[in-house]
RNA sequence: GGGCGGAUAGCUCAGUUGGGAGAGCAUCGGCCUUACAAGCCGAGGGUCACGGGUUCAAACCCUGUUCCGCCCA
């Protein structure tokens, strides 16, 4: 057989490594389990190729790991489907990037040599982060690894936008969106109510719009952060001359594009003007003043000057009241030809600080006014984001939505925490129409094509879509293709089944779809979760997951939001291997967005860690990771739990080394006839850990399952069983089928322990099984598929916990009065007891269980007085009496018995106040009231040893002076 | 402005249909007791944010207030 001499310590690093290899070498990963086996399936939420690893991932990736671990033991057939996200603009602007310092642009490339590009990065680049997802020990099926732009997904993605623009869901339309003039690219979420039928159309919207990169960017993609700027008090004179209205703004160059003037219909200040025309400064066109209930009297003036081509709200307003759109900006975010010449060709903000300088020439800046106000950026660009209209691809989301809407109500999909729920119907019920096109290059191409005419064709496929076209035209045409992609998450709400095979009604479909459970962050409800489900009915008729589990976030020691700018990021990695403090310093200061910041970062770092941070390994943080896993509230990531878990594994790995030294080359053949106390003790409590594990899992909580096994483990089994085996197993007078028997359930209570343990720390575990699963009587090759364990009623005893009980608690006076004597462990005792002859009885049957513990010279019962300069302790039905003459400190033991006197009192006086309270006599439940009658007897009797012993002690003080 | 959540030991957090306030870390004291000093044995420490109510009984249920966080407008 192996070495079973295990080193003094738990080394992580050499276990973790050697078994992810075997596991994944092993195909244990893949859907096992006989075909009619309990399905079980999770899809993870794909992580960016070009991401890396962070505390989310260890997060969410413990628990599903641990969920998948459980049922794939419990034997069902349980798949792990895993792969990555191309993340459209997160990729791009790498690959632009490495252009960049080459003096390349992705134009100088052309189209299809940039994509060869991106392709060749994803191809030796991309994917670190599922590397690093194998650290964690995660065991999804690597073998059905998928990439959004896999040509099945891609295929998948087209098949959708066809069908759903077949149905009229997709549409093309104008709309203002957030434009990021880095970017160059339509924010998804556009503000506009749908006016029109079809799930997708195309059109022109207002989109948030990056104007560096020159596309519309989604609101994810949007932080919006207070800063400082100004409110500019503007004049606009009356057309009929009679004086000037006061309008307040935060973005003055927008009123070359002013087509109105709104106040509130009930303002009396203003109610008489509705209707007036003014002059709009510096343009020489005249607008008027209208009403809207939108207009915060408050705000400002109380007067709005209306720009619905750049502002959101604006727009709205200017639909209520068919006012007209004047776009003054290019893409890039220069004043364009609508404006004055003079202003033509600036930029944005040079174009301010001219309209500012311009109107104060004219007396018509009023005044300016220091303000603080939310200014949405783009994440990648950091650029100032403009509300900007262009044409952009849309799913009218309302008609989808109503069913993803009874489905969460009629219960086919869960939330848990059940209270998420709200925030889902919240959203889905005014929802927007979604925007999913995207003007860079890499992602799904639009799958439509437009005729000399401009008629659009959408199509799968390319050959046919000029079969199309000839059928329309009556003649072969050029077509030209839509240069727009989709959105990256129009790919990933079609993620649960586009894995599986869809379109094709593939076997893997049909057993695991719908999945069961989907793990993420709240953070992402809106963006992924409502879409999967919108998507799942639609295409599959069915909901995408049955149970969505909403994570917090986690967060730093300070529960501040981990992020790269305020350099507080935490890799897991670092948490595994350790890492020393220069080198964590340079990671949080290279590539900073605000260099400026780096060395606050760095000092914040050295003060936090200033040693770095030790090696926990992969175990240590998934426990730590589950216990900390409270429902509905955010992490904040103590690093003393992960280290305490790091010291947990290395109690574990120790008491394996205990079991194997007492158990290797014994015989530990025959039946296990549990005929110790300990023996019959610990193997009941496994079977309450078993049970109270099982029903922590079943119900997401994770925390109670890592408190459960922690408590087990090292407060009982180490703490006290390990202890109470050792006087069995080194008396030579105890007889061999004892030992043996000792031996036994020794060693299977570890082994069925480490299978409970082993979804949460899955490398350990295996490494300790391997060792003890033969000694135990078990087979296999892996703990990963050994048998789930399953409570046995039969080894349940509530006698013996209870008889248990009372040993601990007498051993536990005992090492009480030692530890308040200050007197050392290595010095035995000797004991008397007097008291009732169950509770002697009970001691004689565990005479030398407790001489051990309690680390006594003797003990009998007491016949005759108590001697002088005896510590007194008192348990249910005994006495107990530790002649110290000449060690005690009798003041000491006064004060302690004293205070010990005074906690009984209290104790006892609110026992007594509800016994005599008739209303609680008559009210409560009666084993209520039996269980304060039983506590009352126990306190009065406790408080007459103390006060006796208390007696005794001042009589010794009053002797001595 | 609307919605959601939080306030319990020095710190991070549990507390399951209302019935003697818990864990880990930190602190203090005693220990190298032959698995483990990443350890062992003890101890101290809380007006459960604040006010009112329901109840025989409230950390828990209702209500109001304060403070903090997040989401939406």
């Amino acid at each position: 057989m192996s070495d079973t001499t295990l080193p003094k310590s738990y080394d992580a690093h050499g276990v973790e490594r050697r078994w992810y290899a075997i596991w994944e070498e092993n195909g244990y990963f893949a859907p096992g389990g006989n075909p009619d086996a309990a399905r079980y399936c999770i899809m993870i939420p794909p992580p960016n190729v070009t991401g890396s690893l962070h505390m989310g991932h260890a997060f969410q990736d413990t628990i599903m790991d641990a969920l998948i671990r459980r049922r794939r033991m419990q034997g069902g057939r349980v798949l792990w489907q895993t792969g990555t996200d191309h993340a459209g603009i997160a990729t791009q602007m790498v690959v632009e990037r490495q252009l960049e310092a080459e003096g390349l642009s992705r134009h100088d490339l052309g189209r299809d040599r940039f994509l060869e590009r991106v392709w060749n990065w994803k191809q030796h680049s991309g994917g670190t982060i599922v590397r690093q997802l194998r650290r964690l020990g995660t065991s999804c099926d690597w073998t059905r690894e998928r990439f959004t732009m896999d040509p099945e997904l891609s295929h998948a993605v087209r098949e959708a936008f066809v069908r759903l623009y077949d149905e009229g869901l997709i549409y093309r339309g104008k709309r203002l969106v957030n434009w990021d003039p880095v970017l160059s690219h339509a924010v998804r979420e556009a503000f506009v109510r749908l006016y029109d039928e079809g799930l997708i159309y195309r059109g022109k919207r207002l989109v948030n719009w990056d104007p560096v990169l020159l596309t519309a960017v989604s609101d994810l993609e949007v932080s919006a952060e207070e800063e400082r700027g100004h409110l500019w008090h503007l004049r606009y004179p009356r057309a009929d001359g009679a004086g000037h209205v006061v309008v307040a703004t935060t973005r003055p160059e927008t009123m070359l594009g002013d087509v109105a003037v709104a106040v509130h219909p009930e303002d009396d200040r203003y109610r008489h003007l509705i209707g007036c025309m003014l002059h709009l400064p510096l343009t020489g066109r005249t607008i008027p003043v209208i009403a809207d209930l939108h207009v915060d009297p408050a705000f400002g003036s109380g007067c709005v000057k209306i720009t619905p081509a750049h502002d959101f709200n604006d727009h709205e307003v200017g639909q209520r009241h068919q006012l007209p759109l004047i776009n003054i900006f290019t893409p890039d975010a220069c004043i364009n030809d609508q404006a004055p010449e003079c202003y033509r060709g600036l930029d944005r903000f040079e174009a301010r600080r001219r309209v500012v300088a311009d109107l104060e020439q004219q007396g018509l800046l009023e005044r300016v006014e220091e303000h603080r106000l939310m200014i949405p950026r783009g994440d990648r660009s950091k650029a100032v984001l403009e509300p900007y209209l262009t044409d952009q691809w849309f799913v009218r989301a309302a008609p989808l939505a109503e069913e993803a809407i009874r489905a969460v109500e009629d219960g086919r999909i869960r939330f848990i925490p059940g209270n998420w729920d709200k925030t889902y119907f919240e959203w889905m019920r005014n929802i927007q129409d979604w925007c999913i096109s995207r003007q860079i290059w890499w992602g799904h191409r639009i799958p439509a094509w437009y005729g000399p005419d401009g008629h659009v064709f959408v199509c799968n496929c390319e050959e046919q879509v000029y079969e199309l076209a000839a059928e329309h035209y009556g003649t072969l045409v050029e077509l030209t293709r839509d240069p727009d992609v989709l959105d990256t998450w129009f790919s990933s709400a079609l993620w649960p089944f586009a894995t599986l095979g869809w379109p094709k009604q593939t076997p893997e479909l049909h057993q695991f779809y719908p999945t069961d459970v989907l793990v993420t962050g709240f953070d992402i409800i809106f963006f992924w979760v409502a879409r999967m489900i919108m998507m799942g009915l639609k295409f599959t008729g069915e909901v995408p997951f049955r149970e969505v589990y909403i994570t917090g976030l986690v967060r730093d020691g300070d529960g501040n939001k981990m992020s790269k700018s305020k350099g507080n990021i935490l890799d897991p990695l670092d948490l595994i291997d350790g890492i020393d403090l220069e080198t964590l310093v340079n990671k949080r200061t290279r590539d900073m967005m605000q260099p400026q910041l780096a060395a606050k970062v760095a000092q914040a770092t050295r003060t936090e860690f200033p040693a770095g941070i030790a090696a926990f390994g992969t175990d240590a943080l998934r426990f730590a990771m589950a216990a900390l896993a409270v429902q509905g509230r955010d992490i904040k990531l103590d690093m003393g739990r992960v280290e305490g878990y790091r010291n947990f594994c290395n109690k574990l790995w120790n008491a394996a080394r205990f079991v194997l030294m007492n158990v290797e080359g014994q015989n530990l053949s025959g039946r296990i006839e549990a005929t110790t106390l300990p023996d019959r003790w610990i193997r009941s409590r496994l079977q309450k850990v078993i049970a109270a594990l099982d029903n922590a899992m079943e119900r997401y909580r994770f925390d109670e399952a890592a408190s459960v096994l922690h408590r087990f483990l090292w407060g009982e089994f180490c703490d006290w069983y390990l202890e109470m085996v050792k006087p069995v197993l080194y008396d030579a007078a105890t007889a061999a089928s004892v030992k043996s028997t000792t031996r036994r359930v020794m060693v299977d209570t570890l082994e069925v322990a480490l299978r409970l343990l082993h979804p949460l720390m899955p490398f350990i575990t295996e490494e300790l099984w391997q060792k003890v699963a033969l000694l135990a009587g078990q087979g296999g090759e892996t703990v990963m598929l050994a048998a789930w364990p399953r409570v046995d009623p039969a080894c349940e005893d509530g006698a013996v916990e209870e008889e248990m009980e009372f040993v601990m608690t007498l051993v536990s006076a005992v090492r009480t009065v030692r530890g308040e004597m200050d007197i050392p462990p290595g010095r035995r005792l000797v004991l008397l007891v007097q008291g009732d002859e169950q509770a002697v009885a009970t001691m004689q049957r565990h005479d030398v269980l407790i001489g051990v513990l309690a680390r006594l010279e003797s003990w009998e019962v007491l016949s005759g007085p108590v001697p002088e300069g005896a510590a007194t302790a008192v348990v249910p039905g005994l006495r107990l009496f530790i002649p110290l003459a000449g060690i005690i400190d009798v003041a000491s033991e006064i004060a302690r018995l004293e205070k010990s006197l005074q906690k009984l009192d209290g104790d006892l006086a609110r026992v007594q106040g509800k016994l005599g309270n008739s209303g609680f006599l008559a009210n409560a439940k009666p084993e209520v009231v039996a269980g304060e009658q039983a506590k009352a007897r126990e306190f009065t009797e406790k408080r007459h040893g103390v006060a006796e012993a208390l007696e005794r002690m001042q009589r010794l003080q009053g002797a001595a002076c």
